[in-house]
Parts: structure tokens; sequence; C-alpha cells
RNA sequence: CGGGGCGUAGCGCAGUCUGGUUAGCGCGCCUGCCUUGGGAGCAGGAGGUCGGAGGUUCGAAUCCUCUCGCCCCGACCA
């Protein structure tokens, strides 16, 4: 491709609507111009680029036994009512009536569509497993759209639906979508961890989130520094601690703290470690107050009290209601006779002769057991990990980092299904219904989470597997014959070479075009100047890094061949 | 939906508080000269219903009312 006739409106200044560097970068690179909110045109070098991760994820898709088809993008809505998530969606449905008064929606995902289309064809377990996808423009109408393409309306996803005759099949089925998504990702040259994920509503005891490592990343995700362990913020576990041993229970006491409402405040009154001060928290589950007490030190992870208590929603009480619930002023209140439902982090348990509040303004009780002085009602993990933690399966270290995620694979089981009577008739002639998994995949996200990952100050520094083009070839000088010919020699040789380059052939002073090339971010930069002439050499240099080899101009086609192939090597499983 | 901010040329902005020539500046764009290894220089030029509607006024980008759109924080979310 020739930039002089590429639709490549490069931009010197960054559009005040964009915040974070990715947005900024696709906007300056001439990838996307926005529409509306979170709708983007995606221009030649944009849709390239996601072009590039659609051929991985078909490939990938395909090479684990799935089939790629196209569903409609606009639903009926007696679809969604008979599945139920008509009404429990929300507005996040874009709701239409056509001309004939009948109710449709924009598909922001497409579960009833595809169970409905294979009840309707398929009928037996000799079918089974079928594996079924497509790559499609998905509307969700987002409450704030935001950050580009990270965050949009309109975006395009992949899609799969798998179906199987067992909890057993299903969760092979499941395995090895596992195992093509680590391709898919390794492929696309991105940095990556699968992490085990909260199922959140859709079901299904866990889930895997694919997260993009990256600092600016929306999601928080723990990794283990040693072994494979790695999960987001509502998941993380950390390995419990031991309780030590044969410490002799001190008898209670009350003692006075006048004023000191925080933990830090009370440690450093009574000169103990947070670690040996338990507070206790008031939440509110589906309007119901619920004491929640933790270490000193620790954080509650609402996610996992919302699943223990099997609530719908939680939220810390504000110290108004607190104070009516319990009579006592939030930083003096304890378990030992609460008269509210208590629920203790595990770590609670391991502690002895700790602190808490007295439930009596400006007072504490110090000495506190487990057992002795109160029982919680119930005990579990509710607490957020965090890096002083170990890892669960191994011990090491665990490292809090930022992610952003671009996959989620679920094991949906019959829930769909059921609600859509999606049957087959299994070996012995029973009804059953077909056990579903589901697979996404944010394609034009990856590539701003590839972008978000890979960058600098001049500009994007793309991983080749994804980048619109391999090569982009500058002629530095289009009015010198020489140079011209040269330029114009080698961006035929390398494009039958099978190369993907951008010629750089604009009227331009050189700087411009180290600038548009920076910014641009194709991973090799091939360089005919003014080196050429005086000395016969064609520079290449890598965006990445910065490395720069200066070749002969006869070599320089098969040497980019030689620095492509083993380039791409590195992504290769 | 709550809180905050913005809307003036393709992009970035000034001008608005305190109404008053022909609405400016930088970048980009067009023409010519010149220059050619990190966003050059000189000269000339095109481009605006100041988001929209209504109002106040002799006079509105500027004041008032309504409205549309966009961005950020929050609630929410594969």
């Amino acid at each position: 491709m020739r930039f002089s006739q590429l639709l490549l409106p490069t931009l010197k200044e960054t559009p005040a609507e964009a915040e974070v560097v990715s947005h900024k970068l696709m906007l300056r690179a001439g990838f996307i111009r926005k529409l509306a909110s979170g709708i983007y045109c995606y221009l030649p070098l944009g849709l390239k680029s996601i072009r590039k991760v659609e051929q991985i994820v078909q490939e990938e898709m395909n090479n684990a036994g799935a089939q790629e088809l196209l569903l409609p993008m606009v639903q009926p809505a007696d679809l969604w009512q008979e599945s139920g998530r008509w009404k429990k969606y929300g507005p996040e449905l874009l709701r239409f009536t056509d001309r004939h008064q009948r109710e449709s929606c924009l598909g922001p995902t497409h579960e009833e569509v595809i169970t409905d289309l294979v009840r309707k064809n398929i009928h037996s377990y000799r079918s089974l497993p079928l594996n079924l996808y497509q790559i499609q423009t998905k509307f969700r109408d987002e409450i704030r759209p935001r950050f580009g393409l990270m965050r949009g309306r309109e975006f395009i996803m992949k899609d799969g639906y798998s179906f199987d005759a067992s909890q057993k099949g299903a969760e092979a089925t499941y395995d090895k979508m596992n195992h093509a998504y680590h391709r898919i990702f390794k492929r696309c040259g991105l940095r990556f961890r699968a992490v085990e994920a909260d199922s959140g509503t859709i079901g299904g005891s866990f889930s895997h989130e694919f997260m993009v490592l990256a600092d600016t990343g929306e999601d928080t995700v723990v990794i283990c520094k040693q072994c494979s362990y790695a999960a987001n913020m509502e998941k993380a576990r950390a390995m419990e601690t031991t309780a030590p041993q044969d410490v002799k229970e001190l008898p209670l006491a009350k003692v006075e703290t006048p004023g000191k409402r925080k933990v830090q405040a009370v440690c450093e009154f009574l000169d103990i470690s947070p670690k040996n001060l338990v507070k206790t928290l008031i939440y509110v589950a589906d309007g119901k107050p619920v004491a929640v007490l933790l270490r000193g030190d620790h954080a509650v992870q609402e996610v996992k009290l919302q699943n223990l208590l099997g609530a719908n929603e939680v939220r810390l009480a504000d110290d108004k209601e607190t104070f009516d619930f319990t009579g006592t002023p939030t930083g003096y209140l304890g378990p030992v006779g609460l008269p509210l439902k208590i629920v203790a982090d595990r770590e609670v348990t391991k502690m002895t002769n700790f602190t808490v509040g007295a439930n009596e303004k400006n007072h504490h009780l110090i000495n506190v057991n487990i057992g002795r002085d109160f029982t919680p009602a119930q005990t579990a993990d509710l607490r957020m990990v965090n890096e002083e933690d170990r890892c669960p399966l191994c011990g090491g270290q665990l490292e809090l980092t930022r992610g952003i995620e671009v996959g989620h694979i679920f094991k949906l089981g019959t829930t769909y299904s059921e609600a859509l009577k999606a049957t087959f008739l299994d070996e012995r002639g029973k009804e059953t219904p077909f056990v579903m998994g589901c697979y996404g995949i944010g394609v034009s996200r990856a590539v701003a989470a590839a972008i978000e990952q890979n960058h600098d100050e001049d500009g994007i520094i793309f991983p080749l597997p994804i980048a619109p083009f391999q090569v982009m070839l500058l002629n530095l000088s289009t009015k010198d014959a020489e140079i011209t010919a040269a330029a114009e020699t080698l961006y035929e040789e390398l494009k039958n070479l099978g190369i993907e380059v951008l010629l750089d052939d604009r009227d331009e002073r050189p700087g411009i075009k180290f600038k548009d090339a920076d910014l641009i971010g194709i991973p090799f930069r091939v360089m005919v100047g003014n080196s050429l002439t005086k000395e016969g050499k064609i520079e290449i240099k890598e965006r990445a890094g910065g490395l720069t080899t200066a070749v002969s101009f006869g070599e320089t086609a098969e040497r980019l061949k030689q620095m492509i192939e083993s380039a791409m090597t590195n992504c290769q499983i």
C-alpha cells in the first residue's frame, strides 16, 4: 500500500475527547474516528489490525473444532421473553419497535438466538458436541461508554457457544476453549494471564478471564510470581495462615479508648498491631444488616460476601444506619454481644486474644477469643488478597497487577437450554437439555489493549502478528531519482516476498515521515535515503527497542524476511 | 441517573466574566519559492450560520431561557 493513496489521517495533536493512551494513539495514528459516543468508524489501518486478530481467532477456533457462522444482529423480543432476559437485561439492551409494531432488540450477545437455532436443528446426541462461533458487531447501550475502543457501545466481538451431551463433555469443551484462547492471545503477541474469575450471574462455579497485562488496565489481577496461579480480585484466594499453637487465652477486659475510632488510631493507642485487631463492619445485604469481621489490616471483598450470603446486593452501611442497627457509633463496634448476624473472614478464626470494639463509645475489648466470647454464624474467605499474601497453590509471592479483560469463557450449564426447552435425545432415548458453554473475545478491545500494553511517548509499538503492516518503507527523498527508484524496487520485492509493506511515498520531509512511522508503530521501518547514495546502505529500524541495522540494498528484502520470520516464531505456540 | 467540565475553521486553543469595527492565534490544508535524516523557512491564499432554537438589546460568540451533543468522576458492566 502507498501512504499517498491511503486514508491515513495522522494528527499532530491529540483530540480533546481522548483520555487513555490507546484512544489517543488510535485517533492520532488515523485508526479510528468517532461518530457518536461509544461508536467509531474503523479506518483502513485500524481495520487491518482488527482483521489480523480476527484471522488468528478464526484459525484457532477452527482448529479447536468450532465452526463459524453469522447470526442476526436484530433479534425478536419473544426469544428474549422466552429466556426471561427481556425483563432482566435492563437498559443496556437497546430495544426498538419495527413498522409492524414488533418489538426487537440489537443483539448484545447471542445465547437466545444460537440456542433457538440449535434446538430447531439438532435432535440427537449423535450430533454432539457442537461448537459454534461468530465474529460480529455487538451493541450494548453502556451507561457510560469511555476510553475509545476499550468500552464502546458498538464493538467487534467473537462469541462462541458450545453444546454438549453431558457435563463431562462440556468440561472437555471448556478445556479445549481454554487452550485455544491461550494460543490465540499468544499468537497475537500479547502478554496476558488467564485468571480465575467469579462467574457472576451467568452461573457455574468459576470462569476464566483472559487479561492483557497493562498498567493502565481497569481491573486488578493477582498473579503468583512462582507458579501459574492467577485470579481477579473477586475470586483471588490466599494461602491460609496457620493459627499459632498453645496460646493461652487471657481474660477478657474492657479498656478505654477515648476518641480512637480508626484501626490505626486504636492500634497506636493500645500499642498493638492491626494484625491483632478485629474490625467489625456493618453491611446491608438485600436490606438486612450483617456484621462482617475482618483482621485489622484486611479489606472486604464484597463479591465474596455477596456470594456467601446469597444476596443480590451488598453495600456498606453508612454511619447513621450502623448506629440504627447497633446503637453504637462506628469505630467502637465489636462482635461480643452484638445482636446481629455475624460472619467472619476465616483469618479471624486464626487469631487469639485480639482486640475489638466494645459496642460502647470510647471503649474496646482486649483479649477476645472466638468460641469463648462470641461465635460467628458463618466463616469464609471474605477478604481482598493483598501483596503480603502467599499463593494458595504453591505458597509463592503474590503480585497485584493491572489487566484489561479481552476474553472470558464460561460454563453455562443448562440455564439457557432449559429456559428455551432446547433438548436432544440421548443414547437411551431420553430427552435431555444441552449442556452449554460460552466463550467471548473482545476483538476491537484486544487491539486497544495491545496498544495500552505496547507504546511509548512517540506512539504505538505493535506486536508483529497484529500490526496493520509488517514493514514501513520510507522513501526519504521523493525528488531524488536514485532513492525513489530504489524504494520502488524494494517495495515490489517485498510485496513479491509476501511481506505486508506500507510505502511512504509522500512528498514530505524526512522528519515528518519518521514521526508518522513512530506514531503508527509498524514493527520494521526501512529507510531509503542518503545512506543509500553515500554508502549504498539501507537502514532497518525496529520499532520496539530502536535497534537499527544497515544492510546493502541487494540483501534488504531477504534480510527483512528473515527478521519477520524470526520475530513471528516468538509468538508461535 | 448524581456530581463536575466543555462546545468558536480539519486538530489544539484565545476571546465570554465587563455586549460595540471585518471573530483571532498555532498546527494542518491550497499556490509559489526554498529546503530535504527527526514534525523547517519565506510569501500569498482558502476555510467559521461562534452546537441549535428562542429571548433581552440600537447592537450578542459574549447576557437570559430552553435544547442538543461531547468529555471526566460515581453508580453499572462481557
